[in-house]
DNA sequence: CGGGTTTGACCGGCGC
DNA sequence: GCGCCGGTCAAACCCG
């Protein structure tokens, strides 16, 4: 999958400057005032000596010197743009390595959950819910058994009372002591004027209350894109910097997702998966070479996910505060693509990308409900599409290769949110952004 | 008039 | 048991 990734940026994008650039070094020996090289590359010699003709055998000699150098240096370029396509195939073997084994960890761990939920009780799905996990494609996630994500149950079981929420009792009931454990949440910190990140599905809010600890109200909304839906979440602003609003999503939705709520929802199922499977401990951090790694996020390059086992159940926190906002990257992103939250632009719409602001093309796949084999082609044309994954592919390489990145991706531009990215889209994009969401709908 | 938001009330969990 | 606090409900209100 990555290998697409991958592959579609080499088309037109990284492998061809890595090319450009050898013929830009190279032009840019022969640009010399004075040394009419433009010809030294097909048919140097003759050239050479033909434009040379008044000159003394000693200029001719150090432009034989120059050219020799210029070679060698277009050689030695060469040569590591053939090194940076080995290990472009080799991130994309391990990438495929990686999710087959992903895959597989996770249907052994749902299986093994199923067997011991089943011996607790018929009723009790309760697992880790997440936010539009894996199991975008399967409405149905409560009575087929084989959902595809662990994180499945929790949901299930929120949808099972959510629409009656007087009759909690017959599931909450039977819930075993261990449930809370493996109940998840997912948080994302990201920089947004915004009142509510557009994460590509419709809310509605139900309430709103004063936190302890905190001046800014916290809002709580719920997922409105189909009836029933168990997914809530709860939007804050950071009470230490009031530019970071931090939503929590909580449950599963039970209906298939816009690729703008996909993508996100890949990326916290894989770091509440990787998390959650890997440690033991009260709090574990993976950082940008395990989701760049693992294929799921490639934004995730100045991305932090930590899980804190602090709270009544397990938090997932994506920390998108540091995101390569505006890497300066000569790629302009496609113009007919616009991006989410134009005015406010944080740093979580361009994650999100351009998704969210469904372009029309796309607007008649959401029409047709997806299969589900489509969900990572459908992130992966958000990403490739998106100037900043060559910024996370050029992080992920140099996190590998050891070297420096050389691209600012890491830690710049916090606030150049608001401060005229190139990549702002006209304003004509939606005049109410909160609920540009709803201008598409999978129904 | 329908759908979304606001806001005070209510409920349950938890700590003391 | 009591109070605090987070989460939810639902009536009132707003808006297109």
């Amino acid at each position: 999958m990555e290998m697409r990734l991958l592959h579609s940026g080499d088309q037109d994008g990284r492998i061809r400057e890595v090319d450009f650039f050898s013929e830009s070094m190279h032009r840019s020996e022969t640009e010399k005032p004075d040394k009419p090289t433009a010809r030294l590359d097909s048919g140097f010699g003759f050239g050479l000596r033909l434009l040379t003709t008044s000159s003394s055998v000693a200029e001719e000699e150090s432009n034989d010197e120059k050219l020799i150098a210029s070679r060698r240096e277009l050689n030695r370029l060469n040569d590591e743009n053939e090194k940076l396509r080995r290990l472009l195939d080799q991130l994309t073997r391990n990438y495929g390595a990686l999710k087959t084994q992903l895959m597989l960890a996770v249907q052994q761990q749902q299986q093994q959950e199923q067997k011991d939920e089943r011996s607790l009780t018929p009723q009790q799905f309760m697992d880790p819910g997440l936010a539009g996990s894996l199991d975008t494609e399967e409405p149905s996630q409560s009575s087929d058994g084989g959902a595809e994500d662990p994180t499945d149950a929790t949901t299930t079981n929120i949808a099972n009372k959510s629409p009656q929420p007087k009759s909690a009792p017959d599931t909450a009931d039977q819930a075993p002591s261990n449930a809370p454990c493996r109940k998840v949440r997912v948080s994302v910190r990201a920089r947004s004027e915004a009142p509510m990140i557009n994460d590509g599905c419709q809310w509605r809010k139900y309430g709103q209350k004063m936190a302890k600890g905190n001046p800014c109200p916290r809002a709580y909304y719920r997922c409105t894109m189909a009836i029933g839906c168990p997914v809530r979440k709860q939007v804050q602003r950071c009470a230490d910097d009031r530019t970071i609003l931090v939503t929590t999503y909580e449950g599963n939705h039970n209906h298939p997702l816009p690729p703008a709520a996909t993508s996100m929802a890949n990326t916290t199922t894989a770091a509440a998966t990787m998390l959650l499977s890997g440690s033991s401990t009260s709090t574990s951090t993976i950082g940008k070479e395990t989701l760049i790694g693992s294929g799921f996020y490639p934004y995730a390059a100045s991305t932090m996910a930590t899980l804190s086992a602090s709270a009544p159940f397990p938090t997932v926190t994506l920390d998108l505060t540091h995101s390569p906002n505006a890497a300066p990257l000569h790629r302009l992103p496609p113009p007919s693509i616009p991006f989410p939250l134009p005015v406010h632009g944080g740093v979580l719409p361009q994650l999100l990308g351009q998704p969210v602001y469904i372009p029309h093309h796309q607007k008649q796949l959401f029409g047709q409900q997806r299969p589900p084999a489509s969900v990572m082609e459908t992130v992966t044309a958000a990403i490739t599409s998106d100037p900043n994954f060559t910024a996370a592919l050029a992080a992920a390489i140099s996190s590998i290769m050891g070297g420096p990145v050389n691209n600012n991706n890491s830690n710049n531009n916090h606030d150049s949110s608001h401060s005229g990215s190139p990549a702002r889209p006209p304003a004509a994009a939606s005049p109410k952004l909160p609920q540009s969401c709803t201008t598409f709908s999978t129904n």
